[in-house]
DNA sequence: ACCTGAACACCGTTCAAGT
DNA sequence: ACCTGAACACCGTTCAAGT
C-alpha cells in the first residue's frame, strides 16, 4: 500500500507572484548576477516563475530583447560625471563605469553587441558622452560617429577580456596563441619576430587606456 | 511476409570517405558557405560524414577549435598588398580584405571576437600589418599594441553589420532604436537633440572608414 | 588503440487548445 | 482576451562499451 498523500497546503508553498514583465526582468537580474548570463534561458526563468516558458513571450519580445533590457538595467547605476570635470576626464570616467559593468556580465556584452540598445538609460548615457566631446570642441559629426566607435571598443574589449578570463578552454588557446607566436619562425614571420615581446606586453588596463586614448585622440583630431 | 531485404550494393552507396581532420573541415567550410555557420553544427557534420558526433572529438577539440580552423582556412586566400605600396594604403588594403571576409560570415566573426587565433595565415595576416606599421615609423609597442586595435574594430565591425544585415529581428531594434532617439525629448537628451542627424548619417563604409582612420591616426601619434 | 551509440542535460520559439 | 501544455526542431559534449 502507498502512503496517502497528503495535500500540500496552500500556506506551505509561497503564492504564486503575478506575472509581469518587471518580474520576470528582476527574476532574470538576479540569475544573471548570481549565476551568469548563460543561465537566464527562458526554461530557467519560467520555472523560477512558476509557469511554462511559452507565457514569458507575453511580456518580453525574445531573448534578444530581454538581453537590452537587462543591459538598461544595469546601466541605471551609472554615476553621472562630476559636474565641472574636464571632458576628457569626465569621458573616462563614464567609459570605465560602462566597460567595468560588462567586464562582470562577458556574455551580456556579447548580445550587447549585436543590439541596437533603446532603452532610457542607454539614451542618457549616449547623451552624457556626446556633451562632454560637444564640450571639447569635438565636431558634431565626429561626435556622434565617435561616441558609436567608443562604444564598440569599450564592448568588445568586455567581450574578448571577460570570455577569456572566464573559460577553461579559452586558457587553452591563449596558451596556443602564445605558443605560436613564441615559435613563429623567425624567417617566416619577420616582423612579429621584432615586436615578440611587445605583443604580450601591458597588463589589461594599460592596453584598453592606449586603445582608449588612440581612438578618443584620433576622433578628436578628425577632420 | 515481409519482402526479403535486398542490401544495397557497395556500388550504390558512394564509400563512405575516411574520416580526418580535413574531411573535417572540408565539409564545414563548404556548409558555411552554403548555409552559414550557424548550421556548422557537430551533428550536421557529423550527418554528412555518415557517423555519429562523438567521433568528430578525435579531429577538433571542439566547437570553438574548430572555428578557429575555419577563420584560418578563409585567410588563405588573402592577398599580400602589392609590393612597393605606402604603408598605410597596405594596411589599408589588408584590412578592408579581412573585414569583406567577415561581412560574409557574421557569426564566424562572433567567435572570432573570442578567440585567440593561431593558424598559421592569421600569423602570417598579423605579420604583415605589423610590417606595413613599422615601416610606416610607428614605434613597436604601438604597432604591436596597435594591430590588436585594428583587428578588434574589423572584427567587431564584422559582427555589428553582419548580424544586423542579415536578421529580421535585428531589423526590429535598429527601427526601435531609431525611433527611440528620434522621439527622444530635447529637455532630456539635449546633447542627442544637438546631433540628432549625424548620429544617423553616412554610409556603413563611410562610417568605417572614419573609425579606421581614427584610429590608425592615433595609433600613429601615440606617445 | 581507435571509434562511436546512446545518453545527459539542455536550448528558443510556436501554436492549438484551453479558461 | 489572455494564457500555456505540449510539441517542434534542435543543440554540445561525455563516456562506457564496443571492435
Amino acid at each position: 500500500m502507498s502512503p496517502r498523500r497528503v495535500p500540500v497546503s496552500r500556506r506551505e508553498r509561497p503564492a504564486k507572484a503575478a506575472l509581469s514583465r518587471a518580474a520576470v526582468i528582476a527574476v532574470a537580474l538576479r540569475i544573471m548576477r548570481d549565476e551568469g548570463l548563460e543561465k537566464v534561458t527562458m526554461r530557467r526563468l519560467a520555472s523560477e516563475l512558476d509557469t511554462g516558458p511559452a507565457s514569458l513571450y507575453v511580456y518580453v519580445t525574445n531573448t534578444a530583447e530581454l538581453h537590452g533590457a537587462l543591459l538598461d538595467e544595469l546601466l541605471s547605476g551609472l554615476e553621472p560625471p562630476a559636474a565641472g570635470i574636464a571632458w576628457r576626464g569626465g569621458v573616462v570616467a563614464l567609459l570605465s563605469q560602462y566597460t567595468r559593468l560588462l567586464f562582470a556580465h562577458p556574455s551580456l556584452a556579447r548580445s550587447v553587441l549585436t543590439l541596437r540598445p533603446s532603452g532610457p538609460n542607454y539614451l542618457r548615457f549616449v547623451d552624457s558622452l556626446l556633451g562632454l566631446l560637444l564640450a571639447g570642441g569635438v565636431a558634431a559629426r565626429s561626435a556622434a560617429w565617435g561616441v558609436d566607435l567608443l562604444l564598440q571598443l569599450a564592448t568588445a574589449t568586455a567581450v574578448e577580456q571577460g570570455t577569456r578570463d572566464r573559460s577553461a578552454d579559452a586558457e587553452g588557446e591563449v596558451y596556443l596563441q602564445a605558443m605560436a607566436v613564441r615559435e613563429a619562425a623567425v624567417a617566416e614571420y619577420p616582423s612579429i619576430d621584432r615586436v615578440r615581446d611587445e605583443l604580450f606586453s601591458g597588463t589589461g588596463e594599460e592596453r584598453y587606456r592606449f586603445a582608449f586614448d588612440a581612438l578618443l585622440d584620433g576622433i578628436a583630431a578628425a577632420r
